[in-house]
DNA sequence: AATACGGGGGG
DNA sequence: CCCCCAGTATT
């Protein structure tokens, strides 16, 4: 083991001696050359796409990216377009795809790259990565696959494949662990081809290496891998307990009113920011839904309403929490709205909810409604 | 250093 | 159904 754990708790000696590290790039290099997916991304260096891709990678596997990719660049083939384009139509191209941050940030940052670095994406690590939502691994990853430079991307791919190779016991979701991880990934890193490098590490760890059942019997490196030798991949990498996620009961109601149904917009920063919705929260304690229902809308309306019918329930699970989600339909009573907590409202007919950005949970029961 | 922030896939 | 996965911004 390359890491003695010191006597004090949670310290792990860090003098990394990496052996074989041109045989591995090699050996790593070269099953890339023959094994990559072909993927769009993939048949281009040009940076704004690049970028494009690894914004929508984040945390998101390939297969789900896919559709989303093409439908973006169709939309946005450029910088400047989707600087130029609304918030909103950014964010219904990122429907379903979740941390929609990620899109308000890469807006704002396309923005940054018009107005201040007249159109031209940063050809320099220090530069990009002051702008939103680009952290250590997007400007890794887009300055070494685009412009070359020689920056290790740390992804959790490259993280696991590091910790099986090297049998690095750092826990990989500590964030005190990202700069051992790091350092090690920029020693392996073939700096003569950093971006085909950094691809061919990832790919490995998405195809072969896998968080389960990793396929060693086809891996270019298992005469290299310590984790493998020592027999104990399935050990690696380590990782902290998380925390148990709570789990809320919600309500939510389709408020219907001379044929048409309220949806109201979301704040634009935090939980789903800039979404629309159908009204609704929590319920409380020694409260039925339905009540729930009414008083929320209430509060955030304004609107009094009555509920008809149970439309459904739905279940969806968060990063952080789960709800169970009681939807209504109700009858418009009396009111105008007035808006507290929500941004914005609209009285639409249920055909127009696809031309607005909704969160998965209301997409489940979208289709359920009828005028 | 810990927490907030989606949604998909596998067992 | 539950469990696993995992970059960036914020606190």
């Amino acid at each position: 083991m390359i890491f003695d754990k010191h006597s004090k708790k949670g310290a792990w000696n860090p003098s990394l001696k990496i052996k074989n590290i041109p045989h591995i790039q090699e050996h790593l290099v070269h099953w890339y050359m023959k094994n990559q997916r072909q993927l769009p991304w993939r048949e281009t260096h040009d940076p704004y796409h690049v970028w494009v891709s690894e914004v929508m990678l984040q945390q998101t596997q390939v297969k789900t990216v896919l559709p989303y990719y093409e439908k973006f660049l169709r939309h946005f083939p450029d910088i400047t377009s989707l600087a130029q384009a609304d918030l909103q139509a950014v964010l219904k191209l990122w429907e379903g795809l979740g941390y929609y941050a990620r899109a308000r940030n890469f807006h704002r940052a396309a923005n940054v790259v018009v107005k201040e670095y007249n159109s031209k994406i940063p050809d320099d690590p220090g530069e990009f990565q002051k702008l939103p939502g680009v952290g250590d691994y997007i400007a890794s990853a887009v300055q070494s696959i685009a412009f070359g430079h020689p920056c290790a991307a740390a992804d959790g791919n490259v993280k696991r494949v590091l910790a099986r190779l090297f049998q690095i016991d750092a826990p990989v979701n500590k964030s005190a662990s990202h700069k051992l991880f790091k350092s090690t990934a920029d020693k392996l890193l073939a700096s003569d081809m950093p971006g085909t490098f950094n691809q061919a590490i990832m790919e490995l760890g998405a195809m072969i290496c896998k968080p389960k059942h990793p396929m060693c019997d086809i891996c270019p490196l298992p005469s290299f891998c310590l984790a493998h030798q020592a027999r104990k991949t399935d050990e690696y990498p380590r990782r902290t307990p998380g925390k148990p996620v709570p789990e809320y009961h919600i309500a939510a109601g389709v408020v219907y009113k001379e044929g048409q149904v309220l949806i109201t917009r979301r704040k634009p920063e935090g939980l789903l920011g800039g979404l629309w919705e159908f009204p609704g929260g929590k319920v409380r304690k020694n409260e039925d839904a339905k009540q729930a229902c009414i008083r929320e809308i209430k509060e955030e309306t304004n609107l009094v309403v009555e509920v008809e019918s149970h439309l459904t329930c739905v279940r969806h699970a968060y990063t952080h929490f789960k709800i169970v989600m009681d939807v209504f339909r109700c009858a418009y009573v009396s009111g105008r709205v007035k808006l507290n907590g929500p941004e914005d409202f609209r009285w639409i007919a249920t055909e127009e909810t696809e031309q607005y950005p909704f969160p998965k949970a209301n997409l489940k029961f979208i289709p359920l409604l009828k005028n």
